[in-house]
DNA sequence: TAGATTGTTAATCGATTAACAATC
DNA sequence: TAGATTGTTAATCGATTAACAATC
């Protein structure tokens, strides 16, 4: 098994994302290289950390230089799949739906939202920029017509499995959850989960148990 | 060091609020008692793993019964703080903070939004729900008046840090951090972060790499 | 060349899993 | 009592850190 089958773990998967965001910085600042010395102290891991992390990809730097900036970006953009474009769909047009969809970042990073579904009539035909809000009832032909991977559930928890099982059937590539419940997809779907309580409720322990 | 004064690992922290959520689902369910092996198989962990993590905290369960649902309902909610009530300002009240003042789940756990806060004058004034956005430069004095504990930023990362600094400034406790950059805030300060793109991320690298 | 810094191996640390005596 | 299942110790696994030879 040599290093382009080597399979990484998720620890490492979820640093990248890390590295690309302080990769771009620097970029932006018009530094042109940076050791892992330097980069540790910007990020706060290890320099050991970050020559294990990215020598799991590469041997992307140079001995008693460091990295090239621009260069290891370019990669890490690569490595993540964010030099290609995704058409995604926000299922579930609430509050959240809504904020997801104005949020242009995600389109900036090649995730364009083409459409969004609800079965709120009061919701459907109405525009979020340039985004419709289409009958949930004619998602899974939308799917199919605009080569949709990546759907966003953003619905009550009650609706999201059902949604993730419709999804799944119209060979959706990955699911970007919302609701707060642990979705069952086949093993080739990628399911990605944002908990916000989970994450509220970490917080909540920990001011509970400052000082401990 | 007794197990009351144990330090318990960040891993076990996190599972925590997923436990909270399962037995909450049981509770509802009218289930009263539950095995590890059982809870294993629903939530995906481990039997053992289950064990390990209560008995951070105490012996809740019985030998040759297992554990009562209600019972370790509320040890967790007590551990997680999710008896008290906290006060909470929004700071940024675009689309994901009004998205989050919607969200009444939170309120129903005890996160109470009091107040919300940006510097556009088309938005102060308004109201989401019965919360009304108020002028960021009274952020100070609202936070003293109304015994503010938890500051959520959902400004653009380029206000974020400065929010931050004000937040700490006024006492805050905790800082729900929705802005993608890391904030610095001195140790007492509890910073939890949700980083939306490092998540989409993730799952665009998960896709980019399945079947290796 | 000398100094700097990587890539990589080895050591350590921490988290998960297995096993089983205790006990309900 | 016998069976079930915990609480806890020991074993394993995996991730992080340290060290250093290779090399730019």
């Amino acid at each position: 098994m040599d290093k382009d089958n080597m399979k990484i773990s998720m620890a490492v998967i979820r640093r990248l994302p890390k590295y690309h965001r302080y990769l771009k910085d620097l970029l932006e600042k018009d530094i042109k290289r940076i050791s892992s010395k330097e980069l540790s102290k910007i990020m706060g891991l290890t320099a050991s950390q970050i020559r294990q992390d990215l020598n799991n990809f590469g041997g992307f730097g140079q001995q008693g230089y460091g990295y090239n900036v621009e260069a290891l970006f370019e990669e890490i953009e690569g490595i993540l799949g964010l030099d290609k474009h995704y058409n995604t769909i926000i299922v579930g047009a609430g509050n959240l739906g809504q904020a997801i969809a104005n949020y242009t970042n995600f389109e900036k990073a090649g995730f364009l939202p083409k459409g969004m579904f609800d079965i709120n009539p009061k919701l459907i035909g109405l525009k979020i920029r340039d985004i419709q809000i289409l009958d949930a009832d004619h998602m899974e032909e939308y799917i199919k017509a605009n080569g949709i991977t990546i759907g966003i559930i953003c619905t009550p928890k009650e609706q999201a499995q059902s949604v993730a099982d419709r999804l799944v059937k119209c060979n959706i590539q990955g699911i970007w959850n919302f609701a707060p419940v642990d979705l069952n997809v086949p093993e080739h779907v990628i399911l990605e989960n944002v908990h916000l309580s989970e994450s509220l409720f970490t917080l909540s322990y920990l001011l509970n148990h400052r000082d401990e």
